[in-house]
DNA sequence: TGCAAAATAGCACGACCGTTCTTTTTTGAA
DNA sequence: TTCAAAAAAGAACGGTCGTGCTATTTTGCA
């Protein structure tokens, strides 16, 4: 039977948004709406220059609006790249964590998030993780931005560590897995996939993530059978 | 009097340097030689602030000079951006592959790359891996510097999977393992470790690392019949 | 020690940056 | 239809950027 999700990731208590998925132009005030197109905008913009490398004047010139215009929106840079990021974190929940969630627990729901999770990184073209070029961007520049960053980076690691131990629970992986580390490698494949496909252009590497998340899961699975004899290229 | 190109860039067979680890003020003429010096505080802003972010008057103002006074050297920001990845290429060179090389064929080689690969990520505080944020930061931005960049990355990891080919030549891997797909596994167990360590913070990343490499390694030994007559000390 | 050549400094340029202030336009409810 | 409030534009500011140009200093051989 399906089960109610136990765990909740937090959502990051949003506030100033009145049920924002409803029509466009529709309800909300010009304002927000504007604002709303203008994050979209951002968004786009930084997955490909970075954070760091969004200016307003480009983005005004992208929205067709002045740079004061889109300025009085956010009232500072560093407001601007930290609404980008929840706005990322918000689209990342939507298509990641949400669906996942919905699976039954165990090891489809951790095998949901994690395809979700490649998918997220390497199929979308236009929209470039923001988790890991600005993981990369902040590790050596502190204030509000990088606390913002890896706030939610740190949200969704624990979301998945969970999901990794209610696997354990449920007898999907053995009593003796080491969430952490599991979480460790799993990212590491997130990261080879994001950096082979994005910088190296290589193809294949979709495959090539999978195929050692199911050597992960492998080297976890209850029975000694299964584990040791690895089904190796039994493709 | 070695070369004769004056700073004119464009040095791509520039393989005559002068034994650069001889004393400072030593040997080489004053040109090369501050050129030399502001390479290496351009590569310990570069790894704080990014390629991107590295601008000439910063570095001016670090090395005490005046900005065109350091932009002589280089002819152009590309150009200073090119030179400092080959100035990380080289030290990396130096610090992991050369190094390890002299191991022996096969395994011991193959973990001695990964074990100098892992401490130049993570140890090293003030040098963070210009590799890894290169790739972030120019993922979507074509040119020379993208290109230089990949090269290099390219060349590191193709000596990787060669390592990992002559392993399975001496019979230390199974002899189904597939190079790319292990080059691949432990190329994100080290981009996992700059992740968490850097950005995140997290201690014990190092044996998290190790670990996971161990496992991988784990799951390409030979079966238990072909490794009784393991070549291990043998050969 | 002299002197060309190399190395460095000084200065100015146009471009873009984030931000502030003022003015104009647009919005939406009375 | 009116009109105050919200939204957007416009202009200007000090700043940094990369990059030319011209002087000045330093270097290293004759």
């Amino acid at each position: 039977m399906p089960v109610s999700p136990p765990i909740r990731p937090e959502p990051p208590s949003d506030r100033t948004k009145p049920a924002d998925t409803r029509h466009p132009s529709r309800g909300q005030p010009k304002g927000q709406q504007t604002r709303a197109a203008i994050l979209e905008a951002a968004l786009g913009l930084a997955s490909q220059v970075g954070l760091e490398g969004l200016s307003i004047g480009a983005l005004a010139e992208v929205m067709q609006m002045s740079k004061s215009g889109v300025f009085a929106h956010f009232g500072s840079r560093e407001e601007l790249q930290i609404s980008v990021i929840r706005e990322y974190h918000n689209k990342f929940e939507e298509e990641v964590f949400h669906p996942a969630i919905l699976e039954p627990r165990g090891l489809p729901r951790l095998r949901s998030m994690f395809e979700r999770w490649v998918k997220r990184v390497s199929v979308e073209i236009d929209s470039g993780c923001i988790y890991i070029s600005g993981a990369v961007e902040f590790d050596d520049r502190p204030g509000p931005v990088r606390d913002a960053l890896a706030s939610m980076v740190r949200t969704w690691h624990r979301a998945l560590e969970r999901a990794i131990r209610i696997a354990i629970e449920e007898g999907h992986l053995r009593a003796d897995t080491d969430p952490t580390q599991m979480l460790f490698e799993i990212h590491g494949l997130i990261l080879a996939l994001h950096h082979d496909a994005r910088f190296m252009r290589h193809s294949g590497t979709t495959q090539r993530a999978m195929r050692g998340f199911e050597r992960i899961l492998a080297d976890h699975l209850p029975t000694a059978a299964a584990s040791r004899a690895r089904p190796a290229s039994a493709h």
